[in-house]
DNA sequence: AATTATGATGAGACTCAATCTCATTAAGAA
DNA sequence: TTCTTAATGAGATTGAGTCTCATCATAATT
């Protein structure tokens, strides 16, 4: 992974009063270099594959750290196991779930962005995030 | 509770080849007068309240019958409990979650349908159906 | 480089919503 | 009323996620 990601993860960690460790790292590098939507214990296991030490207790830890602070998004497809994906160099996006194949697609729409802006303010709230999630089936033809 | 209302629930259970019991009416007469985007637990401890004697299990087993059915909305807030509403009677929304107060708001928006129809259709999926909540933050004044 | 204060880690216990098991009970057909 | 079979309930189990606390490692200081 590029020197500069690590610095990110530095400063974050700075900003927050928490060490650089090498467990920390290895989570990072894991996210960082993975594909997305992985859940926990997915990004656990691979990295004791890669033979780095690390526990399941530090590897939630790190993702609360990184969740907070906008360089990782918590994603809930609604089976019970949180998923998670980088926000590095990401433009914001929802998702489709494929409810037969399991599929994860990503969809942008401004509209519905703007809309949701709306229709907090209109009645007295800001909007701090949202969930958007379609759950969807493929046209058979 | 309404004949009418009973005759829907044996209706259900007759299509599912399932039995017109003393429990599985508590529950449902229970979801049908109560308040809103009540808990699993709730349900239970309301009922039991009543002098009706159910299990956990059954409660549990009802509510994802009546999912099934779509007579029932299950409901995820993000904090790991789901919450129920009745469908009898409701148009369809979607919910804003004040993350100070935890209260419940909901919404509808037929430009948001739309658009969400639209876009599993470009994908060349059908919607099967959606979460769309909003967390938000009262604005101070 | 060695010291040291303190934050980080890890093994495993724990939590809690939800599900499962299976002996017992009850629906409802005949 | 009988009888077949589904439904129920008490409690065990599951599984994601959190917590504890003895031990370890970071990084500032000397």
């Amino acid at each position: 992974m590029a020197a500069k990601n690590i610095q990110i993860l530095k400063e974050v960690l700075q900003k927050e009063g928490l060490r650089f460790t090498r467990q920390r790292l290895a989570v990072w590098e894991e996210i960082g270099t993975s594909q997305k939507h992985r859940d926990a214990d997915d990004i656990y296991i691979s990295i004791r594959s890669k033979g780095i030490k690390v526990s399941r207790a530090t590897v939630y830890r790190t993702i609360d750290v990184l969740v907070k602070n906008k360089l990782l998004r918590k994603l809930d497809v609604g089976d019970g196991r949180s998923r998670f994906e980088s926000k590095m160099d990401e433009e914001h996006h929802d998702h489709m779930i494929c409810i037969e194949t399991g599929d994860i697609i990503e969809f942008y729409n401004s509209r519905i962005e703007q809309l949701q802006e709306k229709i907090a303010l209109d009645n007295g709230y800001e909007l701090v995030r949202h969930v958007h999630q379609l759950f969807v089936r493929p046209i058979k033809k």
